[in-house]
DNA sequence: GCTTATGATTTTAC
DNA sequence: GTAAAATCATAAGC
């Protein structure tokens, strides 16, 4: 028998004498047990086991000394190949404990949410899809610009911090593993490590530093909350319209009231007036609308108030052509030519109006054939339906525009050729509601 | 502080 | 997809 199986023999006799083996170590009694051949080797295995357990208690500078006088011993190549089969046996049965363990559904939802958010995976423009998406809900491209570019100036800053420090953990990361690796190594020198227990180590580190950044994760996504929160917030906040855009809306609004839907160009002119988006328009007219329809008694004076208006300011358009017409030379052929005054219907009238009335009007076009304006105007004064005496006299408004279901009439149908006789009382049928 | 007005959002119907 | 209707939330007036 050589000296390793019988060293071998030996060992197994003081496991079973009682003493456990723990973490792939055999844990000798401090002295060896006198075997039956009381040989002295078994002493020395002892006192170098012995050794061995207690190096963790010395100085840094005993236990080098001792490690030194291990590795140095004649005994040393034999105890390591028993030690490295000892470890082998056990190594089997912690086997299945350190399977592999399925993906945290936590860290999953904490990665999709981040990805989802733009905060993770490729940069999308420096912006994300959560921005968009609520830019997009708002019925608006480039509305709520500024806090959409707020919110997205903020969500870079969270993309960087998220990142910057993402990668402190893995260089952290890397950096611990690296340094593990070179102490099991420099270890594997004194104690049997296999290739699977250094993985095994690896993945406990790699477990806690994971388990860092999932911590990380979750502070980045509740940021990423309380910035969408408060963004949605911010885009709820509501601020009153100027009295002039309220104006200028309220006036499209009366002066189209057989058919209060402006176009798209009309929405984008009446946006750019009043300083606002074209969304906002549109919400405006909804809103305006419906309240009407609801409460046309209330909105009554309202209306009234703006046909005058609109009367007024369409009496002193045709005044200043008529005023104009006479001071120049009535020779002037500029009727009929596309650059002269010019309503084509009463959808389009406002913003003409406005022309007139407004910054954009230039007496040379208000020119010639003053006559037909008139006419032209008072057609389509009487086509709005707001004040069809308005010339003539009698009741300003008569909010005949409604049809019975409570519905606006077809754009198509001018309220001129609704029923006059239809009265305010007879239209609200839906305004119970 | 309460009420009303009003802009924005959401839900519903077509 | 769009408009109506309902609802929410805040500004403004008292």
């Amino acid at each position: 028998m050589d000296d390793q199986s019988r060293m071998l023999q030996t060992l197994a006799g003081v496991n079973l004498a009682g003493h456990s083996v723990q973490g792939g170590m055999a844990l000798p009694p401090p002295h060896g047990h006198e075997g039956a051949d009381g040989d002295g080797r078994k002493q020395d295995i002892g006192d170098i086991l012995h050794q061995i357990m207690t190096i963790t208690d010395q100085s840094l500078d005993e236990a080098q000394a001792k490690k030194h006088a291990l590795n140095c011993h004649r005994m040393k190549p034999a105890l390591f190949s028993v030690l490295c089969e000892i470890k082998e046996k056990t190594g089997l049965s912690i086997r299945g404990a350190q399977e592999e363990d399925p993906p945290d559904p936590q860290l999953m939802r904490l990665d999709n949410m981040l990805l989802a958010e733009g905060v993770s995976g490729p940069e999308k423009g420096g912006g994300s899809a959560a921005a968009a998406a609520a830019a997009a809900a708002s019925g608006g491209s480039s509305d709520n610009s500024i806090e959409h570019s707020d919110y997205r100036a903020k969500l870079t800053q969270i993309r960087q911090i998220y990142h910057t420090e993402l990668e402190k953990y893995e260089q952290a990361c890397n950096e611990f593993t690296t340094h593990v690796m070179n102490l099991l190594r420099e270890q594997s020198r004194t104690r049997p490590i296999s290739p699977k227990e250094i993985e095994r180590m690896v993945g406990i580190i790699h477990r806690k530093f994971s388990s860092i950044q999932m911590q990380l994760k979750q502070s980045t996504c509740e940021a990423v909350m309380i910035l969408r929160s408060r963004f949605l917030d911010a885009r709820r906040k509501r601020r009153n319209f100027s009295k002039q855009a309220t104006e200028i809306l309220n006036e499209y609004f009366y002066s189209h009231l057989s058919n209060p839907y402006p176009s798209e160009e009309a929405k984008e002119e009446l946006a750019k007036k009043c300083s606002i988006t074209v969304s906002q328009v549109s919400n405006w007219f909804g809103n305006k609308r419906i309240r009407y329809k609801k409460n046309i008694g209330k909105f009554q004076e309202e209306a009234n108030l703006y046909a005058a208006k609109t009367a007024v300011t369409a009496a002193h358009a045709v005044a200043a052509a008529v005023q104009n017409n006479q001071t120049n030379s009535p020779t002037t052929p500029n009727s009929g030519s596309s650059g002269s005054f010019n309503l084509p219907n009463s959808g389009d009238m406002f913003m003409n109006m406005q022309s007139l009335n407004g910054d954009s009007y230039q007496g040379s076009q208000v020119g010639a054939n003053v006559q037909s304006q008139v006419d032209t105007l008072r057609h389509v004064i009487s086509q709005t339906g707001g004040y069809s005496d308005a010339l003539g006299g009698g009741s300003l408004y008569s909010p005949h525009n409604l049809n019975a279901n409570g519905g606006w009439q077809d754009a198509t149908t001018p309220s001129s050729v609704t029923s006059p006789t239809e009265g305010p009382g007879s239209v609200h049928s839906d305004t119970s509601n």
